[in-house]
DNA sequence: CGAGGAGTTGATCGATTTCAAGCCGTGTGG
DNA sequence: CCACACGGCTTGAAATCGATCAACTCCTCG
């Protein structure tokens, strides 16, 4: 098991007191997916007014596990993961969220998990309290955030599959599909993962010397081809896909 | 791992052709508890006109994995199970609900895992268009539905750490004491457990015989005693809150 | 009271973890 | 511009936990 220490590397999350220049949401690049999409201009704006912008840097963590759930936040850029720990240190990522992701815990006093930006990233910061009473006035906005929070709920469901009943292949192969359908792959079919290996065996439940046998053996195979570090190009996407299931 | 197909119980399900008697929500056990709570009273009538109630033998399957979202349901009385399973009979159960709580996927055009009774039980069932559109006119129902997806999809989230974290004893202490906090035991803090040791194996992503050995150690050690087949009283539940986060 | 399914226990096997080098490529400093 | 050092990754060997296979026991229900 992975009793490596995440080290949190900030100490006191500057994200309070950095003022951030004031953007509207016209520029926003997530405006037409983000949760806040269906509102009305006035009403955009007024949820506006209540957040603010930020940037942070890879390694970042905006909120830990277990602490009162103070703010929440649209992500407008940047990939960032979700997690929980055991007591003497076994991390398990319980997400992974990306650009127009809504992340934090609204209509609830506790944050359930930490959220850490594993690339530079940019938010869209809610304080909790005003967030959940801008969301009770406006059905729509509540709606949407149902709708994904239901999805949320249907991708963890199915990923427990893969955590409880999958092989390391399995895992290896169920992962690679899934990334290539988030980051849609370029023309070769390569996709650049935004996590290193022991954030991948992070996911999958497993260490990281067993995410790095089984990338070699699909490689092996010819179904993969590794492209430096963080790139895989997927040959033979049809015989992941068997792998995936168990055949 | 699992390779025993669970057969359903029943063929064409008769869920579609009992009349049930109609029955008021005043009489209704979970009617303080559901998420038909907040409703006015007339409010509360229409909902219930939607819908149906239903009774399901032990055994008997609501939804499957992958088929047409139709129904979506209150739970009366009664415990059910959620399901996913790999193409070759691999099963891992995603949830175990209880009265109150509500199944299927609103706002979705796929039921993602299946819904089994593990006991007798009764289902206030609607179908799923009429409740989505009751919901959409109804933000108090999509806030109490809301509230519930959130929480469980901490559950769900919590429980990632379990399946792809914990050891067998780990996953067995806290699985015993997940099931302490959701069935109240009774003066001699005993349980009866709704769930064969098949199922507990299937919900905490290992084998019949290692929750077997896991919970004969623990008896062995004192921490728990057991009692008849389902029966289990948490005679040490400091040791084994030690046990559920790895020492 | 007896049968059969559910649960327990034992023995063995094997996949994955753990421990231990070694490699590579990336960035830095001479 | 090249050497080198560090972190991330790969690979190998040994150890281990849990799975599998196989009896056997014990409830529970007819």
């Amino acid at each position: 098991m992975n009793m490596q220490f995440d080290v949190a590397q900030n100490g006191a999350l500057p994200l309070m007191t950095r003022p951030c220049a004031p953007q509207s949401c016209d520029q926003c690049g997530v405006r037409d997916r983000a949760i806040c999409t269906d509102l009305s201009d006035p009403d955009r704006d007024a949820l506006s007014r209540i957040g603010r912008r930020v940037t942070l840097h890879a390694g970042q963590t905006v909120m830990w596990e277990g602490d009162d759930s103070m703010v929440v936040a649209n992500v407008i850029d940047g990939t960032l993961k979700l997690a929980t720990s055991t007591g003497d240190g076994r991390e398990q990522i319980v997400g992974v969220v990306y650009a127009s992701d809504f992340i934090g815990r609204p209509f609830g006093a506790r944050t359930p998990h930490s959220v850490t930006a594993l690339t530079d990233a940019r938010l869209c910061l809610f304080p909790r309290g005003s967030f959940d009473a801008f969301a009770r006035d406006h059905g729509d906005l509540q709606h949407r955030l149902l709708q994904r929070t239901l999805d949320d709920l249907d991708r963890t469901r199915a990923w427990m599959l893969l955590l409880g009943r999958k092989t390391a292949r399995e895992k290896v192969a169920t992962f690679l599909l899934d990334m290539a359908r988030r980051l849609q792959a370029d023309q070769a079919g390569t996709i650049e993962l935004p996590l290193s290996r022991q954030q991948i065996a992070d996911i999958l439940g497993t260490t990281i010397e067993t995410v790095s046998r089984q990338m070699s053996e699909l490689k092996r195979q010819g179904i993969i081809a590794l492209v430096g570090r963080r790139g895989v190009r997927l040959v033979d996407g049809a015989a992941l896909e068997a792998l995936a299931e168990g055949v």
